[in-house]
DNA sequence: TGGCACACGATTGGATCCAAAATCTAGACC
DNA sequence: GGTCTAGATTTTGGATCCAATCGTGTGCCA
């Protein structure tokens, strides 16, 4: 398996050396980076055709990355009808998140003892550049950075992919939820991230489950009131057209 | 995404019709089932050609399927090394375990209000069959049906595939724990099943989620007192060779 | 005799071409 | 005028061929 979260926490991109072995690699990056900063909607088509002409390769890597972004949550297959960007209702998002609850407190306590120093002091940076910065887009990336690198040190890979692959499936309405909900509330989330990143540079694992799975819990409820972060017009609807 | 826990959870096997559109999803069953049956062992390098000869297809789709395993937790791959069916380290199968207390009951509480009645009636017959049948393989088969059936009420891709990747995962050191222990411990099991069929019935998330956890955590723990299940030489080990 | 370099075989990754399935469109019939 | 059907186009699935990479064995040299 290739997805790590340390892989994951890293910084996204192109990825300018060519990667290890595969072109099959690039066009993943390639379509992961458009799912998760929202140029493909949920919903959306994405033809093997068009992405290979994109990419400069044939359809062959196209299919290998559709298969491996499947993986990761961020497409769905259907034999011979091709592949989408999932597009999730409110009940599942909101089941997705308590798996986070359960599951992340989880990561985070097996990756606890194996963080570094230096690891600690990129949490702390990562978390003063949060309370910095107020764009959007900057904040869900940082973010997804902070929550990803607390779990860096969690060797075990089903763990680990699994973890990647929810923050994955949820990241399009976290987009929509936090672009829509403003800073008013940031505060509250400053509050958490403080908390949990002290009870992870006492190296107190219980006090860094109770308040990762509170925060991710917060999130939940919050995303539940807001149902209109589901129901504009996706780009490219599956069903009914208008 | 193909596999839902229902699918999981009816009948394997060759599968006499081609299945809907797909040669690949032919291999794919082929070698899911050939791991799970432990035909293909932990460590053993699984070869593109082989496969293909072996089931009268070219490379093409055995490396469609090659990926849909790797979602599914049955083989590891690696860039320009090739396929393998991953070995587990004591630590790794111990936390899977607390992935499937934490991930299951919740499974568990999704599916329980769309269980039909037919499905309870199903679980009766099998957990009868459990009770009736002393052979391992038979077991093994029978008890991945009922907790998988428990779970195909839920109709959420994400979690319903997670749990039977941890399944997956799993399997072979599961087929090793019952083989060595006997059906001196059996009844233990025959209980628990009794009483999460009961909860079930009963349609009582909370005592279902109990059962189910302390289930899993009784085998978890049980599984840890015999280290002699993951210390057989595998066949085709990929380090060391003697 | 041990270690390193080179070259060969084995195996995986990618591209092009062809077949099958699905969708879309146009037309005919009711 | 609406609906079902048949054909054409689009799109995905599979096979064969070629290139790149890895592991290995052998031979050379220190």
């Amino acid at each position: 398996m290739s997805s790590t979260v340390a892989d994951a926490a890293a910084s996204r991109g192109p990825d300018p050396h060519v990667a290890p072995g595969a072109a099959s690699a690039r066009v993943a990056d390639h379509l992961r980076t458009a799912i998760l900063d929202g140029a493909i909607a949920p919903g959306e088509r994405v033809r093997q055709e068009e992405v290979a002409q994109a990419t400069g390769s044939s359809r062959i890597p196209v299919r290998e990355a559709l298969h491996l972004l499947e993986a990761e949550g961020l497409i769905e297959n259907e034999p011979n009808k091709g592949a989408r960007v999932p597009l999730l209702s409110p009940h599942e998002v909101d089941l997705i998140y308590r798996m986070r609850e359960r599951l992340e407190p989880l990561a985070l306590a097996e990756s606890l003892p194996h963080l570094t120093a230096a690891d600690l002091e990129r949490l702390t940076r990562l978390q003063e550049d949060i309370e910095a910065d107020t764009d959007v887009r900057r904040f869900l990336e940082l973010d997804r950075a902070f929550h990803l690198l607390t779990y860096s040190g969690c060797q075990v890979d089903p763990l680990a992919s699994i973890v990647t692959r929810l923050w994955n499936s949820t990241q399009h309405y976290r987009r929509a939820f936090v672009s829509m909900s403003g800073p008013g509330r940031m505060w509250v989330v400053n509050a958490e991230h403080r908390l949990l990143l002290d009870a992870i540079e006492r190296r107190d694992v219980e006090d860094g489950e109770r308040f990762l799975s509170g925060h991710i819990r917060r999130t939940r409820i919050e995303l539940a009131r807001h149902p209109e972060v589901f129901d504009r017009a996706p780009t490219g609807t599956p069903e009914s057209p208008g």
